[in-house]
DNA sequence: CGGGTTTGACCCGCGC
DNA sequence: GCGCGGGTCAAACCCG
């Protein structure tokens, strides 16, 4: 596993770039670009320029509050959650500290925070001081290295201090939802439910996540339903998320957080890029 | 049964 | 060297 780990992280930025640079690429949608039907023939250098710049740069406050700004949506219900979440978030701080990122919600009410991404919970930690455990999560696709790390804040218990690192970008929360069954495709089976209902006992942060990280994009057109059947069959999503999330330092410093865009599963798909997105929600349980 | 959680052990870096 | 704290592992456990 270790030996995964660094592999995958090894060589990412190039593989990246060449994916980039493939017109044909189902993986990567450029922002201004994804409404056109024809997408092979709508990258334009800039466009190109711009995600490789993208891509070799770390992100920063300000582009994660851009894209947070961005309203893609027509839905109008989910656009005025979207609204409110997204005040919430800027004004609640998003931070950077090295190369992680720390979102500090509140939990109002019964409202769960979701990021779209299935977790899996590999650790608790009782904090010193704290009568709060930290959680320590792990996306649950095998090939990404994303993590964060769930507590509440010793102030504020209704504060949640989520810290995300690694790529896919799951360090901004796009939108929050409020209901249950948004954006549901019925076309899509449903997801099982995941971690949170079980604990979600704090929160009551339940529900799906088929609506976040598509929202990312700062491209006008992405929908939910980007989350085409086959949760494991479609990879996908890295469009919902590409222009942010994929930033990595040239320098190997970061090295252990490329992994997401750099595996490639040989045989099955070339591009594994991003389908650590799945659309199970994951909640925050933070400890009993 | 398979997948996710619990939870104590283990590892490792750091300050004394 | 030692203790401490944060992070991770992994076996046991739980649950649909």
């Amino acid at each position: 596993m270790e030996e995964l780990m660094a592999a995958w992280s090894d060589g990412s930025e190039d593989e990246l770039v060449r994916e980039l640079l493939d017109n044909h690429s189902p993986f990567f949608v450029l922002p201004e670009k994804t409404t056109e039907p024809d997408k092979t023939s709508g990258l334009n250098e800039e466009a190109i320029n711009r995600l490789i710049s993208t891509v070799y740069s770390s992100p920063t406050i300000g582009d994660i509050e851009s894209a947070l700004s961005v309203t893609p949506r027509k839905n109008d219900q989910l656009q005025e959650l979207s609204q409110a979440s997204r005040i919430s978030i800027l004004e609640r701080g998003l931070n950077k500290v090295e190369h992680k990122y720390t979102l500090k919600i509140k939990s109002f009410g019964n409202v769960m925070a979701d990021d779209g991404y299935k977790w899996r919970k590999y650790g608790q930690k009782s904090i010193k001081n704290s009568p709060n455990p930290r959680s320590y999560y792990r996306c649950t696709n095998p090939r990404c290295s994303a993590k964060k790390q769930v507590e509440r804040s010793s102030e504020d218990p209704e504060t949640l201090i989520i810290t995300y690192e690694g790529l896919h970008l799951h360090y901004a929360y796009p939108y929050f939802s409020h209901d249950q069954n948004q954006y549901v495709d019925p076309a899509i089976k449903k997801p099982k439910k995941t971690i949170s209902e079980a604990q979600a006992d704090d929160f009551q942060q339940t529900q799906e996540a088929q609506e976040s990280p598509t929202n990312l994009t700062t491209g006008p057109a992405l929908s939910p339903p980007e989350y085409r059947e086959g949760i494991m069959g479609s990879q996908g999503l890295l469009e919902d998320v590409v222009p942010l999330m994929i930033r990595n330092p040239p320098n190997n410093t970061f090295s252990n957080s490329s992994s997401c865009s750099s595996y490639r599963s040989p045989p099955t798909s070339p591009s594994s890029l991003s389908w650590c997105t799945s659309y199970s929600a994951t909640c925050f349980d933070i400890g009993i």
